[in-house]
DNA sequence: ACAAAAGTGTTCCTTCTACACCCATGA
DNA sequence: TCATGGGTGTAGAAGGAACACTTTTGT
């Protein structure tokens, strides 16, 4: 069934996962337990199986990899990458995907993850196996997009968060400064951004700052622009 | 060679090919000349060769239905189509990709592709085969936004063109009027967009309208929005 | 002169930007 | 009362929308 002029090949499925962390963009990145490219980081991933669908291949391995509900996230497919040679196990496909979760702590999960880390993207540019870091690229580009167009920035967050949290993911994903005054305007202004919680959150030193749940809005319009 | 748990597929490219033809919005269609869905319409496309990267296919293919050279026109990838189920003939992933080009006639090409024709986008909607509706539909929003924010639109003109073509790509396109003062302003305005040939061009009535070619600037900042 | 399409000037309005200023709290 | 972060007011600049008006041609 296998002839020269179609052939078969393999389609994985490849996952950036992002998150905020510390005040960084950061990576979930796994340290390959097999060849090729042994003990090298990559980004999570693993082969399509024979009767599913391609997001539901990204939900199962983000499930393998963290332990953590693909369908309670952001998941959106990125493009398929398909360089001859880009694997060297043969003909490989590989569809990438964006995924935004808010820090949670990895659970040391089962199976293939027990090596799954938060690394900033930063740290992790140019180190990854395969053509990991040219869609660790596209999805980092991707995400500060999203942030402009749409109210993707929420789920950067928990489920409750203050103005200045959410301020603070457009600063570290877009890295740069935002005017916070501008910026509350900005967002409490656009209907179906955020709904006030009715609760506060009081810090150590200063006022106490309200807290808000993402709105039902997807799409910003106008959008936030970047300098 | 071939296991149950990551099975081999064949991986396809299908290509929605738009124009701007008779002040509407087209899409170069097929009629199929084998099962399944024999003598239907569909987008054109077929199977990824052996070593051959996935924008070398897309290329191969355009060439193969159109007889114009891929490397000419505008080509970005879409996303990857991989329902179960979506092709009867097996496990076929499609990778989708956009193009767009000037109104040039239609080599009465070879092999496949004797049965290429325009069709307008509305007149196509609902009647294509395989999933390509919604590859459609997807391809045509994405030209939409293009023309936002890039400055894509003058791919679909030819080599040069007045600013009224260039105005009646995006009411095409947008299927909206556009103001031709404002339009005339903003694109002459626009560093890199468009630059003058010098030539004009003699309407039969009216006064002559200069001659543009595209510009190099390819992104469009501020963008020109959609009402 | 007239029709038709190209192009300019101007006014109003919305939004962005920058920054001065006030508010609420714990130490 | 001070430090700290939350939040409001406001003036200027930039850009978009609408539209009156002028220009250039062939018939």
């Amino acid at each position: 069934m296998i002839d020269r002029e179609h052939s078969y090949l393999r389609l994985a499925v490849d996952l950036a996962i992002l998150t905020v962390r510390e005040d960084t963009l950061q990576v979930l990145v796994i340290t390959r337990a097999n060849e090729p490219f042994r003990g090298r980081p990559a980004l999570p991933g693993g082969f399509l199986r024979g009767d599913e669908d391609i997001p539901d291949a990204a939900v199962r391995e983000l499930a393998e990899e963290t332990g953590l509900d693909g369908n309670r996230l952001h998941l959106e497919q990125l493009r398929a990458y398909g360089a001859p040679g880009r694997d060297p196990r043969g003909r490989v496909v590989s569809v990438a995907f964006l995924a935004i979760m808010p820090d949670l702590p990895l659970p040391t999960a089962g199976s293939d993850a027990s090596s799954a880390a938060w690394v900033p993207v930063e740290q992790a540019r140019g180190t990854l196996a395969f053509d990991h870091d040219e869609i660790l690229d596209e999805a980092v580009e991707r995400a500060r997009t999203r942030l402009e167009f749409t109210t993707l920035a929420t789920t950067f967050c928990g489920p409750s968060f203050t103005i200045g949290d959410l301020r603070n993911v457009y600063e570290v994903v877009w890295g740069q400064a935002v005017d916070p005054r501008n910026f509350s305007r900005k967002v409490i202004g656009t209907p179906g951004f955020v709904e006030q919680t009715g609760e506060r959150r009081i810090p150590e030193i200063g006022r106490p700052a309200a807290l808000y749940r993402a709105g039902a809005e997807t799409s910003l319009n106008p959008p936030i622009m970047r300098g």
